[in-house]
This record gives C-alpha cells, sequence and structure tokens, in this order.
DNA sequence: GTATACCCAACTAAATTACTCGGGAATTAT
DNA sequence: ATAATTCCCGAGTAATTTAGTTGGGTATAC
C-alpha cells in the first residue's frame, strides 16, 4: 500500500463528489474548480475509479459522475487501491540467495515479511474508514465553521453516524 | 504523510538493526547484503536518521550503527517522518479564491481541510506502532519457521510484548 | 446540430526513487 | 606511521511517478 498525494486527490474528489450528489451527477470540471485539480488529471483518475466499479458516469448535458455504491460501503482502501495500483513488495523476488544471510546464521528473507505485518495492518485501518465517514466529518466542519460567522447558540444532534475510528468527538455537539 | 517504498526501505532496515545490535554497532555494508538494500542508498537513509537522532554512529573498524534509544520508544512514524519529511498538503495556498466556491454556496477551502483528519488518523496509527513490536513479531516468525523445519513440539512463553495493534496473536503460542 | 460532458491515447515537465561515483574524515590494528 | 575499516558527503543519473497538456473522439439533451 503506498499513499501518496495521488491517493489524496482521489479521495478529495471521491468527497467532494459524495457531497454533492444528491442533486444529479456532478461533473468533473465543477470538482476541478472547487478542489483546484486540473480537469484532464481528473478525467484519468476517476477513469479508474470507474473501471473499479466504484463511480458511475452519465454522458451528456447535465451528465456528469455519481457513486455507484452508497458512501457508507466505499472505503478509503477502496479510492486507494483504485488510482494506486498495488506494486509488489518484494525486492529479491527470486534474484539472489533469498534464504541464507552470509552470516552463516539461519536466516529467513526478511525482506519479503518485514513490511508485511505492518502493511496489513495498515490496509485495515483505510478499509475501516468509509466515505461517509469524511463527508460526516466534513459537515461537521462546515457546521462549526458557520457558527463561528453567526455567534448564535444551536444545538445540533448529527444521527446516522455509526461508530467509527474517525468519530471521536460526541455525536451531539454544542454550536 | 506519504507512505513510499523509501519509508519500507527505512523500516526494514531499522528492524534489522534492532534484531542484530546486542553485538555491538551494526554495519551498513552488512545490512545492505542481508536486506538487499544499495550500501550508497542506506548512507543517505542513515544519514537521515542519524540527523532526526533515531541512530548513533561510530566510526572506524568495528563501527557502524546503534540504536539511540530503546525500539520500544521508535515509532514507524518516527522513521517515515526522518526519511519521507512531510509535505505540505495545502495546494490552494494563497493561489486563487480559496474560501469562495463559484456556484455561489458558502464554500469553505475544503482542501485544506479534507485529507487532514484522515491523514491524522494514519498518523496516530503509526505512532502506536513502535519498533520493538515489530521486532517481536519478525522472531516470532523465526520461531514458527524453525518449528516447521524441525518438527518438535515446544512451547514458547512470550513475554514482555506489551499490549499494541501488531500484537493480535496470543503471546503464549504452542509450537 | 450544437453544446455538454464523458472517454481515451499520446506526450511532457517536474519531482522522486534508487543508485553510482569519487572522494573525504575518524577510528582501530599493526 | 600506515593500512584497513567504516562512516560521511555531495554531485550526478537512469528509471519511474506525478500532474498536467493537447487533441482528438463518442454519447446525449435540447
Amino acid at each position: 500500500m503506498r499513499l501518496t498525494t495521488k491517493g489524496r486527490f482521489a479521495v478529495t474528489a471521491m468527497i467532494d463528489l459524495a457531497l454533492r450528489q444528491q442533486g444529479g451527477p456532478v461533473t468533473l470540471s465543477a470538482i476541478s474548480q472547487r478542489q483546484n485539480i486540473s480537469l484532464s488529471y481528473l478525467e484519468q483518475l476517476f477513469g479508474k475509479l470507474r473501471r473499479h466499479e466504484l463511480v458511475e458516469s452519465v454522458r451528456g448535458p447535465g451528465g456528469g459522475y455519481t457513486l455507484s455504491r452508497l458512501a457508507r460501503n466505499i472505503t478509503v482502501a477502496d479510492i486507494i487501491f483504485a488510482v494506486d495500483e498495488p506494486i509488489d513488495a518484494t525486492n529479491c523476488g527470486g534474484k539472489s540467495a533469498c534464504d541464507s544471510g552470509t552470516d552463516g546464521k539461519p536466516g529467513i528473507c526478511m525482506t519479503h515479511e518485514l513490511w508485511s505485518t505492518l502493511n496489513r495492518k495498515m490496509v485495515d485501518f483505510l478499509d475501516s474508514v468509509s466515505l461517509q465517514d469524511l463527508v460526516d466529518q466534513q459537515r461537521l466542519r462546515q457546521i462549526q465553521e458557520a457558527s463561528k460567522t453567526s455567534g448564535a447558540g444551536v444545538r445540533v444532534n448529527v444521527v446516522g453516524t455509526t461508530a467509527s475510528p474517525l468519530n471521536t468527538e460526541p455525536a451531539s455537539i454544542s454550536l
């Protein structure tokens, strides 16, 4: 699992899409302007997202992209794997004396195994965070931002946010 | 936080160092041969690790590198940050109309904020995994590997492994 | 039939990765 | 002293990735 700015672009664009798609398909040019990502780059990313069946496209005027599943059922790991196909982590693949150290000790090829546990844990973690979690978090931020400018005291009870690694704050927040 | 093969090389080399340093300083050429990483590349990585005070160097014959702290007190996040200094995640830094969307809605600059929660959670996770956790995991694998070849039934009680995200298996394993 | 919008392939500049080369400087052993 | 070992450092470099451009298409709504 790699984690680069490419994956960040994809996740950011998917959050933008999830936040806006209730009004019909969202165009890439709109996402491009809002998120400041070049249109052609978005086209490439969404080509991969579509081929991995995370989004669906509608052509023609009024067209754009929609999520092909509920945001709750799309994980960050799904998005990152779609745009950033995994590389093989072996760098001694049949190359040299892989299973014998030079010091005579009964060496095991560590390079194959050392990273795997951590990598699997990372994937598990990113798979536990859904797009909906990030959308909820973003909506919370927007509400908090609005409260700072208005100054009016409003109590908002956020429901439907299931327990997730991202929801460490209580669901009911005072504004 | 980026997660590339560069960070994987650094973590792998640090596990190798932690596994061997009880016999004095470990040379980079030994790590290079065992882990199949070029010596000069290791020198660059360990230059950064040393400047971030994760390792200490001893020059001359019999020299090499040792950990500058206990493996328990070095986290994966420490290593990755040392070799892969973080980039700024803002791509609209003072560039254009950052706080107003083109659709007239009271847009907040999402690009600044969208990734931050996930990124912080990733850092928290990688900061919860210590080098010692990975060493313990690797030692367990070596014992399990040895038991497959010998076939003798031995019960090993692994102590001193504090609870961590990586130690999901019971500490006492039957071989 | 025209504007919208997705679709696609090739190309490119800049950055990063992983590595090589060629020297130093500090330390130990002889 | 001298030699061997090992860290230290900077410059250079081929391959890859990133992020973007260009220039076309195709499907659809009006």
